[in-house]
DNA sequence: TCCGAAATATGATTTTTATCATATTATTTT
DNA sequence: AAAATAATATGATAAAAATCATATTTCGGA
């Protein structure tokens, strides 16, 4: 559904979301282990974030990545839109350019609906309210 | 959401199912420009979704491939699996194995509804079924 | 003001997915 | 039987996604 990087940017900045703020701050080699991410790579995924103001950033030491309280209203969907585009969640199932509700697949009236109320949960939810669950520990990221 | 070859691979089926039956077949040469998929790349696309039962072939002249009434039989989804696999549908949407209703991921609870309901109709919904809209001009495939 | 810590920028490598090409096998028609 | 046709098997190439590695910049503290 998402691709690994979209999976691994949410993660992360979920775990970001629960574990700091501005004056809390964590480094890359702080998470790749809970978050289950390849250092490196996660790296560079934080990097694209925090370029577009997903998350925020300071070097240097005691700097790090954390989510401002401003970060943490962006919606779910933002995050993969960032990472993955909006096509892959958005555009036509059968990758039909043409299609539309007037000119539709033939899936189109029989997904559309459930996928519009996926879409609309993950547009609608900020990165700050799903990690209160985190935060109850009504849900889990790091096992 | 599903692969170039998921999409490639329903596009051509839904094709088949409106078009074909036991006694009439078409080439790959006659399904590539209307499922708008690479011609080459569709050839091992039907060699792969026939080798799986969903579509059925038959070689040497008047040869070709089409669907049987079996055939229309499968569901959306079986295509999908069987050229997707079933994980990229029904896994954790956050790629975390552990994950599950007793031990959720943070999106866990808020996605897994409208998922499931979108999951369902893919799986209940037979190519037989969806290819009617084709046949009555309700849906389309080709341009 | 210099040293070390951390993000940033850049790019190389590997793996997977998508695409293209061709030789082989089966089947119908002549 | 031979010839032509169409799927099948196999593998080569290209493009994209994922992963790894390293040099550079910025900032805080000694």
């Amino acid at each position: 559904m998402l691709s690994n990087s979209g999976k691994y940017a949410l993660k992360a900045v979920l775990y970001l979301a629960d574990k700091t703020d501005s004056s809390n701050k964590l480094m890359v080699k702080d998470l790749y282990q809970p978050t289950q991410v390849p250092k490196a790579y996660l790296a560079k995924l934080l990097q694209n974030l925090s370029k577009h103001n997903i998350i925020s950033s300071t070097k240097g030491p005691k700097g790090g990545y954390y989510l401002t309280k401003e970060n943490k209203e962006n919606s779910v969907y933002r995050v993969i839109e960032v990472i993955d585009g909006n096509q892959r969640m958005e555009a036509c199932v059968l990758g039909i350019e043409e299609c539309n509700a007037q000119h539709p697949c033939p899936l189109h009236e029989y997904v559309g609906p459930s996928r519009a109320v996926l879409l609309g949960t993950l547009k609608k939810m900020t990165i700050g309210e799903l990690s209160l669950d985190l935060k109850k520990g009504a849900s889990f990221i790091s096992s």
